[in-house]
DNA sequence: GATGAATGAGTATTCATTCAT
DNA sequence: GATGAATGAATACTCATTCAT
């Protein structure tokens, strides 16, 4: 059934264009300030096409959505993966946000907007259960590795710490490119924040 | 003329009756997902007299903005004003965040709805404008208080990491009420992440 | 009776200030282009205070429309009060119309506006038939004066075509002062127009 | 492809059918007496589809205006074609007035609707220069024209005298209308004008 | 598969008018 | 008398979605 594959490849490459202007429009736009038209436009598609492949504005949005937890899943499976010495774990993890919001900025802000008090009010009920079972895989991933890291079970504790802390840097961050402030911290300023917190977290022989 | 002055308390009252809906209304569904006939049922007012008191929707949303931001400025100043110990003072600043978010929630989102990308996006220009002078006037006060805290130049960096891991917190359990996660850090969890984050910054002897 | 004079007179000066303000409104941006706001505004009142002096928009509306009448009636009969020789008499006519074009243009721009086709759409059936009376009655005298001057019973169609003739030579002028064009005829120039015609309705030995 | 002319010619159709409709109600209401609602009642669509076919109101409105003002450019480089004595085609240019009154009463009514002062308050600065344009063309083609007729350069005079004539005669039967007057001038009694004001133009002679 | 055409429900804002003081 | 406050109805225009082709 060659062509019945084709065709499947072909409906998948269709809506991953779909979903590539509509996520930028998203981002920079909000869910309620993007409009179909947008989304078509910017795909060279007729609006009605995108009702095709996707039954509503909403589900090119919830699909967006697990397309970036997915992401993340998949990197800190990566990681947990790996065997190392505690400290250098932790740097891992840290660098491992690092690269996501340098490399995929898109996912980032994804975590940014999961947090806000209104993200999923134009998700149906049933979404809205599997996108709170997927994110808290996510976390769970994290919890357990910290509590590896840590050596006890303050891990949970140690990753609210840790994630809040890079979560609040890239929010910091979105914030000064709005309010037009001088960016800080640089890179090297953020390493700096690393080594302080890690000095917290494991202590100072460490 | 008691009369005039009554008229103007009536005025303002009604204002703030206004701004006590659309606030709450926008935290929870963002501009855009905010509409005027909302704002007018829930202070149960006429669309048509929501415009006797403001000029539109967008008066009200940067009304709103200014009030959160100078609620914040007042409290920071009065804590600046405080002879302390180092470490006291972090504290001091510590439980003020925490005091804000539990008492003024609102004003606290308020800091990080202003980080979103498309935060300001319905603001004109020169309101943009007063927003990032008042705005980074807040952070300025924060950064000079913490430099004398650690006692070094390395204020913005600290100011940074405390601010960002408060900010990140919030949305932490932000995120959680939204995922239906179990709450966490609990009170008792934010004193020891607390803990950590002061040894991380002012060392193990304090 | 002093007092309700004296009332009866203050009373008439403050429909006067506001007919004045709307006069000028109403013919700058017509009947739907002008606001009950604007009017208030412009003559220092509260819009609430309109209503105190007129029913509505439309009577202060149809309140200028009757002095405009009013005034073209008192002018008519004046001049066909004099004696004079028939061209000398249309001469005077004409003078007439011309005097209040320059003098009086809001009366002027009265007639033009009662010749379009929505002229009367917001006002009531029974000031419509008061209108139709009184403006029939200015046109009668016009044809009434001009039965003599050409000595015989045309002068209905005489009148039809001086008044036209003004009519549309003032229009002509509004016209070109909304498109820019060059004003014409000048003042000479209408002396000409007035001489063709005078021709030929009077024939040219007069 | 059959199919795209096809669409081509529908789309063309069903601008026309909005034009229809929108014509009749601006002549009898004005620009702000009309609403899209009433167009869309009138033709039979809804709201939204009026903005599927037109950008906004404004070019409704203004596509009618270039409408009427071409329609007047036709007929009057058709007369202008042809070789005749003065007089005659003083009467053809006279006829041609009559006929487009008679047959396209809504493109007469145009004219004096240019010629308000509010005419083109709704009309970008754009769309003014270019109505201005077209509007002096057809002007200067009566001129000329008239030049010719008189024999003389006193054609621009004739011109405004012709031209405000009929231009008022029409408004004095639109008054009429609107005033339940019995309709004067009548088919004979514009002729006999026509001849008055022909002896006047032309002299006696001819 | 893709799209031009169509629309019901909504969106911020304005308006003439009313009413309590 | 005068006015600040209030509003129902309307206004031009937009949006997500449907459907015939």
């Amino acid at each position: 059934m060659g062509v019945q594959e084709r065709r499947e490849r072909e409906r998948e490459a269709r809506k991953s264009t779909i979903l590539d202007a509509a996520r930028e429009l998203f981002l920079e736009h909000g869910f309620n300030g993007t409009t179909t038209k947008q989304i078509a436009a910017k795909c060279e598609l007729s609006e009605a096409t995108l009702f095709f492949y996707f039954q509503s504005k909403n589900e090119i949005f919830t699909s967006l959505l697990f397309e970036g937890i997915d992401f993340w899943t998949q990197g800190l499976k990566k990681i947990d993966a790996i065997k190392m010495k505690p400290r250098a774990k932790l740097e891992e993890l840290w660098n491992f946000y690092d690269q996501i919001r340098e490399e995929h900025p898109e996912y980032y802000q994804l975590s940014a907007f999961l947090a806000r008090p209104m993200a999923l009010s134009n998700v149906s009920e049933e979404m809205k259960a599997e996108i709170i079972r997927r994110s808290g895989e996510n976390f769970q991933i994290q919890a357990d590795m910290l509590d590896e890291i840590v050596g006890n079970s303050e891990g949970r504790i140690v990753a609210d710490l840790l994630w809040s802390t890079y979560l609040g840097l890239t929010l910091l961050q979105g914030s000064r490119t709005n309010l037009k402030t001088p960016l800080h911290p640089t890179k090297k300023e953020l390493k700096t924040i690393f080594e302080m917190l890690a000095r917290g977290l494991l202590g100072d022989s460490n």
